[in-house]
DNA sequence: CATTTTTTAGGGTATATACCCTAGAACTGC
DNA sequence: GCAGTTCTAGGGTATATACCCTAAAAAATG
């Protein structure tokens, strides 16, 4: 039951963190949200800032599974659409961690200095894809564009939640904004694939949409396997 | 003298906004960047949100101005990047008042309820200059993929300096961050362009770069003629 | 059933930070 | 030269917030 109440108050502070910003968030919101009294929640975290570890924690895990990831010769979109849903997942769970650096930075250098090795393994992996589908005969592009591509995902699947909040468009879990970045950056190759890959990867984002994004407890559990 | 000091407080709170964000800088540091005690500061600024005020004021000076530019038939490529220029200025700028509506938003609900429009605004201009180019047989673009396209730009643009921080790389002011970000826009729609046009485009970025971009006080002169 | 763990309510401390106040010096403008 | 403005140093208040503490109830465990 104490193990339920630790994940509680997890599950209550990523929200929170993610919606209304890691600064911005105090103890006593946390024990609110996560039903709690305030001093229950010192009774399982020391500090904020072991708090913040444990999210880190999770967070690690999700992207260690991810850095396995690896582009499939014999199924290149769907091994494309699999790391998208994972890579996508991420970025909506762990959001604040990736948008918050400014605020949580004292509390948290370790992870401040691995985001940006996090960011470049993401341009590699997207790299590989997109020579991948290449070498399939699915992408017409030369390879000295490929990096750039991969710099313009980033970005598009990175910051269209970022984009949304800030032209008051609803963003929130569940309103299909993570969903609404994927198709985005569809556009920024989509008229470079065949015809048939065209089709194929749109069908299998309609698919994602319908399952849903990979969760990050399938992931952890699976990092943990 | 005291007109150059409030000023002086004024640059000074940009940039450190800009710099550690808007919650996160204290008065106590804005005194110190300004090289006044902190009682002068309260002198000068009833309020830490009088003080924001004022630099929203000379953001939406700025942003009227930036408003006001249009697609030139005679000089497209030209005129795109005035205002290429200008918007990448203005999103150095004034960079925290997009990215810390979280802090800001109680002391400042009108900025923050004005910004959606502006990013509209943006979408349209871009949708505009991209429209001109077709037109003057300079880009090769399906109608219905122009507000797509128009998107991306923006995404790559507002959020370079971002994914430069996340990332751990050169980003402030000076380190030529900004025009990176132009430059790796253009891979958004280079491939599409005239050969001609490509060339052209890359020369006038070429002499952005040289020149600098324009600089926030001679379009709020502009604005205020 | 005894022991341990978890949880609560509510009072608390320490520190941070926005902002205030004052006497008086320095500066500016007429 | 005087009145008004600007500025300083340093002491201060009010509020916010991370975190502490405690007695005791409730729940879990062996």
């Amino acid at each position: 039951m104490a193990a339920g109440t630790r994940e509680k108050i997890i599950e209550a502070a990523r929200q929170l963190f993610n919606r209304l910003h890691y600064g911005n968030v105090t103890t006593a919101m946390l024990a609110e949200a996560a039903g709690i009294s305030e001093g229950n929640l010192w009774y399982h975290f020391k500090t904020k800032r072991d708090l913040l570890e444990a999210i880190t924690e999770d967070f690690l895990a999700f992207n260690a599974e991810r850095m396995t990831y690896r582009p499939d010769p014999g199924d290149v979109l769907g091994s494309y659409v699999d790391y998208l849903g994972v890579l996508a997942g991420e970025l909506r769970t762990y959001r604040f961690l990736y948008r918050d650096q400014a605020d949580y930075g004292a509390h948290s250098d370790a992870l401040q200095a691995k985001l940006p090795y996090i960011h470049e393994i993401s341009l590699e992996s997207f790299s590989a894809y997109f020579r991948a589908m290449k070498d399939a005969g699915l992408l017409d592009i030369e390879d000295e564009e490929i990096p750039d591509l991969s710099v313009n995902v980033v970005l598009v699947l990175r910051y269209t939640l970022e984009y949304l909040r800030e032209s008051g468009k609803a963003e929130t879990e569940g309103s299909g904004a993570v969903m609404g970045g994927i198709r985005q950056h569809l556009t920024l190759f989509s008229h470079r694939l065949t015809s048939a890959a065209k089709a194929e990867l749109e069908a299998r984002i309609g698919a994602l949409a319908r399952d849903g994004l990979k969760n990050r407890d399938a992931c952890v559990i699976n990092a943990r396997k």
